[in-house]
DNA sequence: AGTAAGCATTATAATATTTTTATATTAAGC
DNA sequence: GCTTAATATAAAAATATTATAATGCTTACT
């Protein structure tokens, strides 16, 4: 990698790199769901919802499709599921993360 | 995860998203490095470096073995390596990146 | 037209990260 | 013991991120 992609590479996984949009991620890889959903299910406001979804968009990370006054959010690259598994086990292996 | 186990992720995942660390996993993916040599190669400070390994450090991503007046560093958990793969093809397919 | 629901935007204060500069430590060689 | 090479630490300045609060925009419904 040329130092240009590493400093793009590095903008993708910050905006992984937070635990309300990685939560984001983890519950659309159980499918669409409104922002509603998602910020009640996280428990953050609406606000916070609504900029940290803005972020996850533009590193391509969630796509979102409106319907009517209300907006539908997925996953555009189920190739990140990856990392979560790569985490779940860093953390246990290498971090002695507790269940 | 819970809310715990996503602060956690996010924290091995900020210490990642940074144009140096990236720079630092990919040299040590072809094998040990001296600091000085990472300094050089990435050319940054030498400062600059020394509290970026910290980072990495700290998260388990590197790990670094002393002999005499040098520091060796290595990767603990080359599962990581995935995580390029990932960025590489995400850069290219939804974020238009060109070589 | 008026109202309410769903979401976005803006401004801002608090906090954290990044980078640089300067100084300190430690071990090797002479 | 002095010097040098390799690395760490501390402090400070610049910049970026985060979270909250307030406001605005659409759409649907009545």
């Amino acid at each position: 990698m040329v130092k240009e992609e590493r400093e793009a590479a590095a903008e993708v996984l910050k905006a992984l790199a937070h635990p309300v949009r990685l939560g984001v991620v983890e519950i659309l890889a159980g499918g669409e769901r409104t922002v509603t959903q998602l910020y009640e299910e996280l428990g953050c406001s609406q606000s916070m919802m609504s900029q940290q979804l803005k972020i996850l968009c533009q590193q391509k990370l969630v796509e979102i499709r409106k319907d009517g006054t209300q907006k539908y959010c997925s996953l555009c690259n189920r190739d990140f599921l990856k990392v979560f598994t790569c985490m779940h086990k860093h953390l246990r292996q290498f971090l002695n993360f507790q269940d």
